[in-house]
DNA sequence: ATCCTTTCTTGAATCGATTCAATCTTGTAT
DNA sequence: ATACAAGATTGAATCGATTCAAGAAAGGAT
């Protein structure tokens, strides 16, 4: 019988019981005498039937067991941001434990996006909210499911989201490299709201950046305050974190008479490709320029020094998270989680002068 | 977030229009008459009615939009494994271009996996066979979907399938490299079929490895004949792909008394280990060790020197593989592509003895 | 033989939409 | 005024299951 399309009810029919039991059979045998059990699941071999579809059990049921994880990103970002990837990879151990399916959703064009999310079979969403943030979380609210916002860095504090308190990780890490004895320092900043990304003046920063970059730089400049350093001292150069970017923020900051000795940035990406750019151009890491991250993608650990940065505590977000969508208990307002230092090979004290 | 009881239902009632309209107002706006239409979008935002139910639609539609990718693996494996991730990166891309959803549908024991296979909503399966590639096939086998595998070792010819030309990419990367003036070659293996990773007889490794690594083996082999280097010259390590075995492989490699001026390494992962520790141990990649890798990762071109290896077609694989389950065309039979060598920095002619 | 439990089984309602043949309106041409 | 095509709307069937109140059968006690 080449017909594909078995139903329940045609192993009913043929069975000779009604479809109750038929389902029964499949969903709660325990309450199924044997005898009938087994002829039911005799004759449903016989029909080449696999058990219940699912299509139809979800609609009855409601719910479909997987969340959902939208970004404003093409799909593959989600295989090729490092944070993105540290995240899922938390994110997926959740899920794997508690038995929940991932559907990943993303678009680069509002449209689409809008698309799918309204068709994405999901009993909740994760919003990576890096970029627009805003909006995902205005798409997101009209298919009224719960949601929780990742990295948002917008304040309003009706949206459910898990952020960090990146004043406090910013000042520690910039604290650890004054405290090595830096005192010339340099910021690579990410996430400016317009396009450019150049050399800018404090209060062009505070106006322009976004809100997680504002505050990692608020805390850069707070911890080194501390320490006789004005923020007019620490040049800050805006990239889109991209090597591009960073290669000419670089290239700006090591052409004057007194470049840097410790490299702030803002992102594990920027790190990285800092510490590239500087191996090229001779400088070692940390001997004679300094870098620290942030993020705490798994790359800062494998290259070559390792990368001294702020880890974000992504387990416990990604478990806040899943948990936070499976039982509908998103918080009730936004929640902020303490980033840690994690020191390794690329700060060490300045050189020698 | 409570989800309201408005349906499709309510709506027709409350606009005094039958169902049948109400559907079509939101499904194909175009065939209702503009004033109906808007009285009906107007009662739809009074009710707070946000369109179709995506479930309603898709059991109607019976399929889903979405296409799943499975492995016998913990989820984290599409983030974390370089394959992996070069392959999803070209999936999604593929996706995102037709407007299909992605699910992940993984888990480590037999059972989960197979109730995590049976319960995904897509339309279709694409399968990631590095390792148990026969279960994972038999397991998509009886939820009579569409499904295709990749990098299906076996030869098993009725099952659909996407693969490689393993031998003759292993002959172009040994090729490559007896070109470039080398004698002295070693093989960094992958997928023993038992567990032990070690030194092997050219024998035992026709035995033990598995198809794929085998028929690189085969390819290597085949290319050195040519220039005069037998099997028994060629020493052959077996790894897990990993970092430990690897080393453990070229700490006994570089204790002989004629260590290899070329590397072999099945893997572009394996490579970039060996990379690693001839780094560490101050050999000079390309002057003094030429390394080959295979797969064509993209860490292979970012790190530095540049690996060469054999590039896997992932866009193409990606392609076709989407295409397959989308249009439920799966090959008939076995496909294998063919792997293009991509020359970067780590391989140069031995050092002048 | 009667009554009461237990244990199975039934049938119809439900989940939330789409589809399509049939019917009803219009508008236009004759 | 009549006929007819084109356009709009209806209503019932359908997708594939689960659920649950109610009925039937079997077994036990009196």
């Amino acid at each position: 019988m080449i017909k594909g399309h078995v139903k329940l009810a045609d192993i009913a029919k043929a069975a000779g019981v009604s479809q109750g039991t038929a389902s029964n059979v499949f969903s709660r045998p325990e309450v199924v005498r044997e005898e009938v059990r087994e002829r039911v699941l005799g004759i449903a071999k016989d029909l080449g039937y696999n058990g219940p579809d699912i299509k139809g059990r979800l609609l009855r049921a409601g719910r479909v067991n997987a969340i959902g994880v939208a970004a404003i990103e093409p799909l593959a970002y989600f295989f090729e941001d490092p944070w993105a990837r540290a995240l899922m990879t938390e994110v997926s151990a959740v899920c794997d434990a508690t038995g929940t399916g991932i559907a990943l959703v993303s678009a680069q064009n509002q449209q689409k996006l809008s698309w799918n999310i309204n068709s994405a079979l999901v009993d909740g969403f994760i919003l990576l909210c890096v970029e627009g943030g805003e909006q995902l979380v205005a798409l997101t609210r009209r298919r009224q499911l719960p949601f929780i916002a990742l990295a948002l860095g917008d304040g309003d504090a009706a949206i459910p989201a898990i952020g960090l308190d990146n004043i406090a990780g910013a000042a520690q890490a910039a604290r650890h490299l004054a405290d090595l004895g830096h005192q010339r320092f340099a910021i690579l900043a990410i996430g400016l709201t317009g396009g450019e990304a150049g050399a800018m003046a404090p209060e062009q920063a505070v106006r322009s950046l976004k809100f997680t970059s504002r505050d990692r730089a608020l805390g850069y400049w707070q911890a080194l305050a501390d320490f006789g350093i004005g923020r007019a001292d620490v040049p800050i150069h805006a990239t889109q974190n991209d090597r591009p970017t960073v290669d000419a923020a670089l290239e700006a900051l090591f052409e004057t008479a007194r470049p840097p000795t410790a490299i702030l940035a803002m992102s594990d990406r920027i790190a990285l490709f800092a510490m590239q750019w500087l191996a090229g151009r001779g400088y070692a890491v940390p001997d004679d320029v300094s870098v620290i991250g942030f993020d705490g993608v798994p790359e800062a650990a494998t290259v070559v020094p390792g990368l001294t940065t702020m880890a974000q505590p992504l387990a416990e977000i990604a478990r806040r998270a899943v948990a936070a969508i499976l039982e509908d208990a998103a918080p009730a307002q936004q929640e902020a989680l303490d980033v840690t230092l994690i020191v390794r090979g690329s700060t060490a004290p300045p050189p020698a002068v």
